[in-house]
DNA sequence: TGTACATCAGTGAACGCGCGTTCACTGATGTAC
DNA sequence: TGTACATCAGTGAACGCGCGTTCACTGATGTAC
């Protein structure tokens, strides 16, 4: 058994990682598998040694990863959800494209995708929304639900078009107000 | 002169409207050249007598659209407010792609493009804003601004995220709480 | 009114080029003895 | 401990295919006489 299982493991998690941070910066189809492989050091052809096309590492490129779903801390309730919102909503967030929550960076690419990419993306939307729920509300509750969405779609949604725009200006304006006003709601009973 | 000028300009038109409708459904790059022209009943060789590239035709399919930009009516203030909202975050809306607004159907896409498609965005975004501006406060004032642009990243962000999961429950759900909750903050002093 | 003509929107074959994928190979590694 | 071996991660040339773009052409149209 040449090169352990670690080793193998290993590579293609780099492969994992590299492709994510392209895929963000330049979108699905825009990005060559000969590019991921040499950004992590590897030549095109070792490819389909770890995936058998283009589109299942796609799949796993998309799937949640920690930064974005499990930023949970020993925090609860409103506590947390306010740090959760200022941690996604910040400037940091919005320029840090490479490692940008795919929600953030894909949306119209993972639109067009199929089930299982789809599917993925909904986990992390569940996450925040879970984080949200527990605000003060009873958990569970209809108007919870709901509120804890709405959330979710302002900031989501805030930094989607601030990355839109290309006036700087305007997009930190954008993200301003998307940041004030969920801390408006969370607020809010 | 053979051929009129209308004539000439009628054609660019349906190639433009073919174009964008397309580009809502696949995105910019999974769409063909051949496959719009064919869309307007053309060949694809024609194509350049009309554009000198693929990228000029996304520029100008991206172009704030009536629909979209210019729903303004007689009324004004929040009444109109309420009746873009509804409009915007409607179900019809959501499950229109081909004539859906580029803002929701085309976001990423349209983060990774050069400044003159971004800044035709923007025109539509600040639009959408300025209805909302004129809600009830003195327009102009750093608050209305700041919660214009909320609820602009509110009503988008909804529709983006609704569009992006698989499980149509799932996105009437989102779908429903942005719109609830952009009315709640609309009648809110 | 009818005819010859010039224009140019539209056609479709052809071109390069770059991409995803395949495949015969190489050489670093862990194992057997 | 040292050596021969088998494995398989990684290499890089080659493949088809589809795309954006070009170009020589065609034929419908409006104009001149």
């Amino acid at each position: 058994m040449p090169y352990s299982a670690e080793h193998k493991q290993a590579t293609r998690g780099r492969i994992v990682d590299c492709a994510r941070e392209l895929f963000n910066l330049k979108g699905f189809t825009e990005v060559t598998v000969n590019e991921i492989m040499l950004l992590a050091g590897l030549t095109h052809g070792g490819f389909y040694n770890h995936f058998a096309s283009k589109d299942e590492l796609y799949v796993e490129a998309v799937q949640p990863n920690n930064q974005c779903s499990s930023m949970a801390t020993s925090l609860d309730g409103l506590e947390l959800a306010e740090q959760v919102i200022n941690a996604y909503v910040s400037k940091t967030h919005l320029e840090d494209i490479k490692h940008q929550c795919p929600m953030i960076a894909l949306p119209s690419d993972i639109a067009r995708s199929g089930p299982e990419v789809k599917q993925a993306y909904e986990v992390s939307l569940n996450n925040m929304a879970s984080v949200f729920e527990g605000i003060s509300f009873r958990t569970g509750s209809k108007k919870s639900r709901q509120r804890a969405l709405g959330l979710v779609a302002l900031c989501v949604g805030g930094m989607v078009i601030a990355r839109t725009v290309d006036n700087k200006e305007l997009a930190e304006e954008i993200r301003k107000a998307a940041l004030e006003t969920a801390k408006k709601l969370v607020k809010q009973t």
